[in-house]
Order: C-alpha cells, then sequence, then structure tokens
DNA sequence: TTGTAAGCGTTATCAA
DNA sequence: TTGATAACGCTTACAA
C-alpha cells in the first residue's frame, strides 16, 4: 500500500485515508517545508513554478491540513471551549449565534458543550475542554464554582464569564446590565398603573444574574412611595414549581380582593413561560385581563402572548465574550473587564394602562 | 526553564504550562511507556508500586492526557461532527440532547456547527469538520448535496442524515415517520369534524422532510370522501411571508364564508408559530376561536396556546443517529439504513369538536 | 528559493 | 513487568 508507482497519481478513491502533507509533497515533487508554507500562506516566497505545482497536488489529492497535528506542533490549535447551561433556553442560542460569528470572523473553532442543566456534565465537559487543549473558555454555567475554573486561570487559559460571576474568580464578564434592566421594567410598570409588583426568580443560590435582578427590583421600589407602589419577590423552582404557583395564586387573589392593580414581573423567559402556562390553566384563555405579565428575555412566544419583554443584547454579548477571548489571547494581561450591555423594552399589550389606571407619580426621579 | 532541579517536584503552579506524559513519568521516576499503559487501563500489567506512583505524579501535576497527541498518532480522536442547520428551531436542540447523551455514553465529543440557516457556513463548517479529522458526521441541514458530503463518504468516514435524505447519497437516516405522523394528524382533524384543512409547508425544494409530509397530507386525503373533505396545500416561505399569509387570509374568509369548518395544519413548528402570529394580528386575541391550528413540532409554546400537535420523538432520534455512527466505527458494513421513528399526537383545546360538528365518516380505513 | 531535520505529546513495537 | 525508540502529520530553525 505505501508505494505503488502506477498509482502514485491515482485520483482520491473510495476508502483511501486521507492525504498527508508527505503525500502532497511527493506528488508534487517537493519537500514537506514547501506545501507547510504555500498552506501558511507565504507566498512570494515561492517560485510560481512551484506554487502551481503545489495547487495541482493539492487539489489532485484533495488535501486538508490536519488540525490536529497543527495544533500539536504550533501549541494552539484554534478551538474555543463554549460550556452552555442550558441550550433549552433560547437566550443561549441567541448568545451562541454572537460567539459563532465571532469565532469565524477570528479564525476560531467554538467547541460547544451543553450541559442540560446539570451540574455534573458541567464538570466532565470542563474536563474534556482542558484536554482538547482549548486556548479559552466561555461559561456559562449553573455549579460554576471556584475550583472548577482554576484549571484554566492557572494553566493560563482565559476564560469569559457570561451573564454571571462567580465568587472567588477575577476574569473577563459579559451580560445585562441588570441594574439598568430591571430599573427600567419597573418603571414602565409603574408608568403603565400597576401598584402590586411581584417579581418572580429562580433560587438566586450561585446565579449571580438572578441575585442582581432581584437586588435591582427591590432597589428600583425605592424610587416610588411605599404606600402606593408594593412590591415582592417570589423564588420559583422550576424543578419543582408547585409550592411557588400556589403562594402566586394566592398573592395575586389577595391583590385583586384588595383592589389593587397587579403585575408579575418574571426575572427570565423560562420562568415567564411557566407562569404564563400556570395562569392559563388556572383562569381560562383571557388570563391575560386578569393579571399583567411581563419579563426579561424576549422569548419567541412573547409576540404570540403579547406579553412586555426586556430583549437582551444577546448576539452582542455572545461577540463581545469571544472578543473578550481573542484579546486576552493576542496577550492583553490588563485586569478583569466587565461588560454589561443594556437591555431594550419591548412593549406589548400585557402592560397596557387600563383605562381606569390612577396615575402614579415617582418619590424621586433618582 | 526545561530543568530545574529544585522545581522538579513543585506543585502546578501560575502561568505553567500543562505537564505532559514526559513530565509524568520524570516525576514518577520511570518511562513514559508506563504512563501510557496506565492511562489506557492496561492495569495488572504494572507492579501495584509502579501505579501508585504514577498515580502520586498525575494528581501532583495536574495531568491531563491531550487529545490532539492521542488522536495523531492514534488516528481517531473520537470526535464526532453534528451540523446543525438552525438551533433557534427547539427541534434540532431536543435532537442534539439525545445526540449529546448517546456521545457521552460511547465515549465520542460533538463537535457542534451551527450554521444558522446559510447554506455557506454548512459548506464552510464541513470542511472545517474534515479538517478536524472527525470520525463521523451527523447532518442536519438545508443545502447539503451530494458533492459535498463526497468529502467524507469517500474517505470512509460515516455520515448519518437527520430527518432528511439528500439525493444521490446513500447514506444511514434517522428521522421521523412522516407519512404516519400526518395521517394521524389528518385523521384527527377529521374525527373532530374538520372538513376543510389547510396544510401549510416551508417551500419543498431540498429538504425531504418537507416534501414526505406534504406527500403524506395529499395521501392522507384519499382516505375520505373529496366531496365532503376539502384539502389544499399553502407554500409559505418564512424569509419572505407577506404573500402566503395574503393567500391564507383569502382561504380562510372563503372557508367561513362557505360554511366549513376550516382547521390549518403546519407542517413544523416554526411555520405554526409564524402563522399563530399572524392570526392573532388578523383576528385578535381570541383567533384560536376563528380557526383551528395544529402542527407538527410540540413547540414549547404549544402548551400555552393549547395547541394540539405532534410530537416527534427528537431524544430518540439523536441517540439513534449516534448510534447508527458508531455502528459504522465499529466496523459494521451493511446497506444503508433507513430509522423512521413514530410521532405522538398531543391533544390539546386548538383542535377540540365544537358542539355542532358534523360526524364525518370515511371511506375506507386503510 | 528550497530542503533537511528536529520535535510537539502521544501510542505501538520491540527488546530487555 | 518495564523501557527505549520510532512513528503520527505538521511547523520551524537552520542549511544550502
Amino acid at each position: 500500500m505505501s508505494d505503488d508507482p502506477i498509482s502514485t497519481s491515482r485520483p482520491p478513491v473510495f476508502g483511501a485515508r486521507r492525504a498527508t502533507i508527505t503525500d502532497v509533497a511527493r506528488e508534487a515533487g517537493t519537500g514537506k517545508t514547501s506545501i507547510s508554507r504555500y498552506l501558511n500562506g507565504e507566498t512570494g516566497v515561492l517560485s510560481p513554478d512551484l506554487r502551481e505545482r503545489i495547487e495541482a497536488a493539492i487539489a489532485k489529492l484533495d488535501y486538508r491540513p490536519n488540525q490536529m497535528a497543527r495544533g500539536l506542533k504550533r501549541g494552539r490549535n484554534r478551538l474555543i471551549g463554549m460550556l452552555l447551561a442550558d441550550l433549552t433556553n433560547p437566550y443561549s442560542v441567541e448568545v451562541l449565534q454572537g460567539i459563532e460569528a465571532a469565532c469565524h470572523a477570528l479564525g476560531y473553532m467554538p467547541l460547544i458543550c451543553h450541559a442540560a442543566n446539570e451540574v455534573d456534565m458541567e464538570r466532565r465537559y470542563l474536563q474534556l475542554l482542558t484536554t482538547y487543549r482549548v486556548e479559552g473558555v466561555i461559561v456559562n454555567a449553573l455549579g460554576v464554582k471556584e475550583e472548577l475554573l482554576q484549571g484554566f486561570t492557572q494553566g493560563g487559559i482565559p476564560v469569559v464569564l457570561v451573564d454571571r460571576t462567580v465568587e472567588g474568580i477575577v476574569t473577563d464578564m459579559v451580560g445585562l446590565d441588570n441594574p439598568a434592566a430591571v430599573a427600567m421594567a419597573t418603571h414602565h410598570l409603574v408608568d403603565e398603573g400597576f401598584d402590586e409588583l411581584l417579581f418572580m426568580v429562580q433560587p438566586v443560590t450561585h446565579v449571580s444574574s438572578r441575585r442582581l435582578r432581584e437586588a435591582a427590583f427591590q432597589a428600583s421600589l425605592a424610587a416610588f412611595d411605599t404606600h402606593v407602589v408594593h412590591g415582592s419577590t417570589l423564588i420559583i423552582d422550576l424543578a419543582d414549581v408547585a409550592p411557588a404557583l400556589d403562594e402566586l395564586d394566592r398573592r395575586v387573589k389577595a391583590a385583586h380582593e384588595a383592589g389593587r392593580r397587579m403585575a408579575l414581573f418574571a426575572a427570565n423567559g423560562p420562568v415567564a413561560l411557566r407562569v404564563a402556562v400556570h395562569l392559563k390553566e388556572r383562569h381560562g384563555a383571557d388570563w391575560q385581563a386578569h393579571v399583567a405579565l411581563m419579563s426579561i428575555d424576549d422569548s419567541e412566544w412573547a409576540q404570540l402572548a403579547g406579553m412586555t419583554t426586556v430583549r437582551q443584547p444577546t448576539y452582542d454579548i455572545g461577540r463581545r465574550a469571544v472578543e473578550f477571548l481573542h484579546e486576552r489571547l493576542g496577550g492583553a494581561a490588563m485586569a478583569a473587564r466587565e461588560c454589561l450591555l443594556p437591555g431594550e423594552l419591548v412593549v406589548r399589550a400585557s402592560t397596557a394602562r387600563k383605562h381606569n389606571a390612577p396615575h402614579i407619580s415617582h418619590v424621586s426621579e433618582n
């Protein structure tokens, strides 16, 4: 199989192993170095004649340089690890699109790992990523703790966190400007005449963005007269929703009976969907007449439901994350950066001012 | 940097490059071969003493074998390419979950490529995949044509198609049993008293599953009396919906005026969503009272909208695809297989029989 | 302008 | 039971 003089010029045939740089060199009647030079764009160093022969040989053998071998030799393989907690959440997919576009533009290949909300998977995937010697990692996960990321940070592999910070880790971070987004939403609700706000969020432990959003909600309330605008928080664990939904019903009922104008504010898309489904089961098709619902995350069904949302700049978040990584890989050694991008309020019917709504004024404009 | 006698037993420090097998060998006071043997589970060949030393050295240096180097030497890197046309479609994400689970179970690492509905990207990614020397590919794309896949098939790299076949290519294929699924849905609609069915599908060129579903719809109609049950098809191009939506309105209006009971049947989730949004804009919040809508793909918002669907066995489709690949990689050389999995009818309010609906009987039960 | 040879981190072959 | 040593496919001094 090794050296059949007759078949030296054979076309790539079925079942043939891929051509190597050596095959190409032999075919072009030159050395491996020249092929390598050609591949790496060191044109001008090659005589036109040789270049042509190389081109012909490559085409003939349908040669594709082996990235693995390249990476091994060069010490970098252009692979960027991307750990995602949940692709089921459209937010993640959108961020991913930004990441992919940026990777493509900068010549990286994203190695996408989807942990499907399993902390255990996250650990395994992080291990795997180091094993494949990724040059950097972008992380949007649930159970990331300091120790898990040490393998990277200590090895000098840059890490960028998306949508959350991790205690004890100093790395670049990209995400929504939660305080501003939540404040914008809260003010919108109050402006529309709602005076009983319920912020609904998943358990905040270990996910900084949830914590931040909840805190921002409480902070926003300070802008209004406590006697007029009431605000409270409800923790909803999507893995065990029953108790929270019961509590939700109770509060909605109480608000109704007290003659208050209630608005529910979901901290993200998945929470909003679960709550919407529940409200529909509970109040029937025109549940939106009973309670107003808005959320962070402009889910695809938001338009169908006519729900007001805060749209996150997902694409830019992804792009920025890659850019941060790229800068670090280029040798930039500044302190950890935090990039908070603004959200966009998308007003729909769900939070429209009802005809008899009172006008509520701010305590202060700050 | 190479041999500092003092730091031979140093703990992994910040900025240090990852330990190699040579480092571990030195640390354990043995040769690389033994380390390699240990890594590959050739236990029993190693003396307990040596094994212990190796374990200690690995732990101390936090050593992780380099998959790239392994792949280079072994000729296989456990990488499986996965080309996805559109992660925005929940169908894809669900299939992906099955794929990931199976890959994990079988020791593969999926290299996920998301073409974001761009045929051009698909081509680029396929190139890239061959460059990374994936051992197999799972493809669910838009513009896959014979030539594009030749690089793999000719090189002996197994290919599995998901949800569609490609003319001129003989490979394993996994997907929904479209004829059965569509027939089931059609019969359901007729059973519920609808007698004017409109099947809505994206342009069928190049995507076999769309073609199959449309054909199956037409075929299903044959089971009923043509004078009683009317059926027709509407092509909706999601990149340019206006004309199709106009036509849709026209047909809905006509059916209404003719006193027919109309049901819209979307060939997949994205079409259903687009149509639902349009109907809501057109007919207001209680659009469902005007037209019945069902679809293939049990989208997350289907429950919220109370829409009847056919749920695809997405997880199993993904799992099966990997298994097919795994069998080929194990040397199985049988003819191309086609695995068609059954869908599941999820009945919700959208297609509930209206009180005054006539009962329509089949022409034949076959 | 071109080629030779060493080496990236593994595994496999062979000998001790 | 162990360990040199030669590949794997590529890049990169260094020579010519």
